[in-house]
DNA sequence: CGAGTTTGACCTGCGC
DNA sequence: GCGCAGGTCAAACTCG
């Protein structure tokens, strides 16, 4: 799949001297070009995807990063996906995960707002998916000591076409092979050595000392002006993130197994009784009594996934028959079902973790590989919102999912994620993607804002 | 005929 | 306790 799929060259390609020669002609000279060509041919040649740029503070890890970005061969190779966050000491994975998306937004638009980790992990995967699609660099600055559980959770979501470019004072022997930046000398050159390979320095000589344009373009960010980016068009990026994966397990991975947190999204969680339960136990979690009772009807029918929950959750004196009609029946199904469900009959407790995303698209619903099925419908009270319910067709799939389609333009809706899992595949081959996504949580009421500017265009993707 | 949608009734939590 | 609002149910309906 892939628009415009950009495909790496041939490694040889990056040794051609020709290519280089393409840089504004510049009177500077000096060899940091060198230590940035070196540590280029690391990480563009090299099989690990992970690099860790260390050295003390003042030598220049930071500058040769930028650099990096910079880098017209770098450019050519990741096109406009490269991208630059100062991780720091102290991380805020919202933080950081924002600041990445703010480098594929356009000016002035709003700042996301992602205030749990958990909701941030989940952006996190899908920038990382998708912008990792097509080969991508991303350089995380300043990262300290005890930062490696962000490490970690770039690396387990990075993409084989992704390379992290890690700078810090320290080393992350678990993370990325170790280079060590020394302290800039008096002429205000570095020295950069590697620790576990064979030094190829020595096989630098002056012609390899290359001509680099003195002009940079980064810019602060605007929260955090020690932070920096590089100042690239976003184009291809919206192009990129404007249809979400076709990879079933997009939902359903979005936990991160180390992270305490993750059980607290459970969706089979009570709030009142607080216990954890692994994410692996989607079927309990908003299991109806609906979905339990289609669960007796069809399971004869279709592919018997439908696990003993179903058999051992349902009084055996009902026997998959119960009087609908019967109170006491109604009554049994709020009571059984709210012990172990986010949403309680008719109720609106709502436990699940959920994220919303914008979306625009030509059909008010859009495909998202699932096959959903309405149950509701209800048009919201003071807002000109007209609300649609779906859950997950897939037998005792508890995803859910809300529609909110704003009565002035029917294009643009907010779909609201109710769960964490779809503990299967993805049910559709012809899959219509949203043409973009952005991201928000725990929304409360319907977002009313027009269009983000993340949302551009209302074309839709075929599945490729 | 099965799958999905529509739609009014219903349930529940919450605020007053 | 009451009413509102969010969410769900389920019979009727539509569609392929
Ligand atoms: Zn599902």
């Amino acid at each position: 799949m892939g628009i415009g799929e950009p495909t790496l060259p041939p490694l040889e390609a990056l040794d051609a001297e020709n290519e280089m020669t393409e840089y504004v002609p510049s009177t500077v000279i000096i060899s940091l070009d060198v230590l940035l060509r070196e540590l280029k041919r690391k990480l563009l040649k090299d099989e690990a995807s992970t690099l860790v740029l260390t050295g003390p503070r003042g030598c220049g890890k930071t500058t040769l990063a930028k650099k990096i970005c910079q880098d017209k061969e770098v450019k050519d190779i990741f096109k406009k996906s490269i991208f630059f966050v100062r991780v720091s000491k102290r991380p805020n994975l919202s933080v950081i995960v924002r600041k990445l998306y703010q480098q594929i937004e356009h000016k002035g638009s709003q700042i996301l707002e992602l205030q749990e980790d958990t909701i941030a992990l989940k952006w996190l995967q899908i920038f990382l998916k998708e912008t990792g699609q097509h080969p991508s660099l991303l350089v995380l600055d300043d990262v300290w000591p005890g930062s490696e559980p962000i490490l970690d959770k770039f690396d387990n979501f990075k993409t084989s076409d992704y390379k992290i470019l890690v700078t810090s004072r320290s080393e992350f022997p678990t993370f990325g092979s170790p280079y060590y930046l020394q302290s800039i000398n008096d002429e205000g050159t570095m020295t950069l050595s590697h620790h576990s390979r064979a030094n190829s320095f020595e096989s630098l000589d002056d012609e390899d000392l290359v001509r680099v344009s003195p002009a940079t373009s980064f810019r602060a960010m605007d929260d955090d002006p020690t932070a920096c980016f590089c100042d690239f068009s976003t184009s291809y990026l919206e192009d990129r993130i404007s249809h979400v994966s076709e990879d079933a397990n997009l939902m359903t991975h979005f936990h991160d197994s180390s992270a305490s947190t993750a059980g607290d999204t459970s969706s089979s969680v009570s709030k009142d009784v607080g216990t954890k339960l692994p994410l692996g136990n989607p079927v309990k979690s908003t299991q109806t009594y609906k979905q339990q009772k289609l669960g007796l009807k069809k399971e004869v029918k279709k592919t018997n996934r439908v696990d003993d929950l179903e058999q051992n959750s349902l009084p055996s004196s009902l026997g998959g028959a119960e009087d609908k009609n019967d109170p006491e029946a109604k009554r049994w199904k709020a009571e059984n079902v709210s012990d172990q469900t986010s949403s309680d009959y008719g109720g609106r407790i709502v436990k699940e973790p959920m994220f919303g995303m914008h979306t625009i698209s030509a059909a008010n619903i859009m495909d998202d590989g699932y096959s959903w099925r309405k149950y509701g419908q209800k048009e919201q009270t003071g807002y000109p919102n007209l609300r649609s319910y779906y859950r997950c067709t897939f037998q005792g799939c508890p995803m859910k999912k809300r529609v909110d389609q704003t009565s002035h333009d029917s294009k643009v809706v907010t779909t609201t994620y109710n769960g964490t899992t779809h503990d299967h595949g993805s049910s559709s081959n012809n899959m219509y993607m949203p043409v973009l996504e952005l991201p928000f949580q725990n929304i409360e009421q319907p977002t009313t804002e027009t269009q983000s500017p993340y949302i551009k265009g209302s074309e839709r993707f075929p599945g490729l």
